[in-house]
DNA sequence: ACCTGAACACCGTTCAAGT
DNA sequence: ACCTGAACACCGTTCAAGT
């Protein structure tokens, strides 16, 4: 399980942002600690503060590393004619390929409403995301506006739903995205 | 500003419960921290432990507080003619009369994703704000599935609303719950 | 260039002692 | 019954010293 490399650790900037937003899907930003962080990697916190000026500043890069992925990602999605559609973007988020993805995601948004990076850093996905599903919507002949208003039912929906919790919910969420996205 | 009582302090759990919702309001999780809030109420961290065994005690009597205090709510609201409609469940969570109440509500469900007892508060609550806001929508004509599936678009959506950043969402947010409303 | 090791500060937790 | 004060552990941060 353990692949221990026998050769020195030498780590980089992305090994400690690597780690950063797999603590953020674990436990999230209380996941986010320099000592737990330095000892999964193999080496002493001390040296952390070679690569970061201190915990703040890991965050903020990997924050700005989510944002990018994500950007990237829907805009591969978009530009791929074979995942182009609503249902598409609805399993992205609701089925799960990827629940560490999500935890991320969530970790992140949470946290943006105490930090200004985090918001800063949400706010330029949205924009994004809602960009590209508006766009979608065009498609299917709404107006400039209903199509906005659409988009953001459904992108809202979609985050909506990962915050609740309950038995059941699996089965009204089916009818729910067919109500948006006819 | 600072009301100094010369009588004791003399705590109760309550006190310690409202500081713990507060900071949770503040600053998420990461703000429910044993020594400021002892500073906060005036003694030591040490009389913390008298009226709770740790901080995760304190955790789960607010999480308590909080999902008693929400059923309450929405029952009362459900019960009163005046508010018992849907434009007013969304004002309630959209426009903000009370945002310390809406960030509790966000730092706890960003809790349930890594907390157990917080997934436990949030499933109870939203059960019981789903069966009333169902009740709604049949009142309107709808049958039972189709009721439900609504009840869970517009729940969500007022969620996914509270996560998403960004400039204009205002605008659209009108249009949208008109969508799902009407 | 990258890391160790020791130091210090902050906060969670314990507990004997006070009122 | 409720609180203080001192102790200890854990982790963020700094920094001189190693390779």
């Amino acid at each position: 399980m353990a692949k221990r490399e026998s050769t020195k650790p030498r780590l980089d900037e992305a090994a400690w942002i690597a780690a950063a937003l797999e603590a953020l899907a674990r436990d999230g930003i209380a996941g986010l600690r320099v000592e737990p962080l330095a000892k999964r990697l193999g080496v002493t916190k001390g040296s952390f503060y070679w690569h970061f000026k201190d915990r703040e500043a890991l965050l903020a890069a990997a924050l700005d590393a989510w944002a990018a992925g994500r950007i990237a990602a829907i805009r591969g999605q978009a530009g791929d004619p074979k995942r182009r559609s609503l249902p598409a973007m609805a399993d992205l988020y609701l089925r799960d390929p990827n629940p560490k993805g999500l935890a991320v995601e969530l970790a992140i948004r949470a946290l943006a409403r105490a930090d200004a990076r985090a918001a800063k850093a949400v706010e330029t996905v949205d924009a994004e995301r809602l960009i590209q599903v508006a766009a979608l919507f065009r498609e299917q002949g709404y107006g400039a506006a209903e199509a906005q208003a659409r988009a953001l039912l459904f992108y809202g929906f979609l985050f909506g739903q990962s915050l609740m919790r309950g038995r059941d919910l699996a089965a009204a969420r089916e009818s729910a995205i067919e109500l948006v996205s006819r």
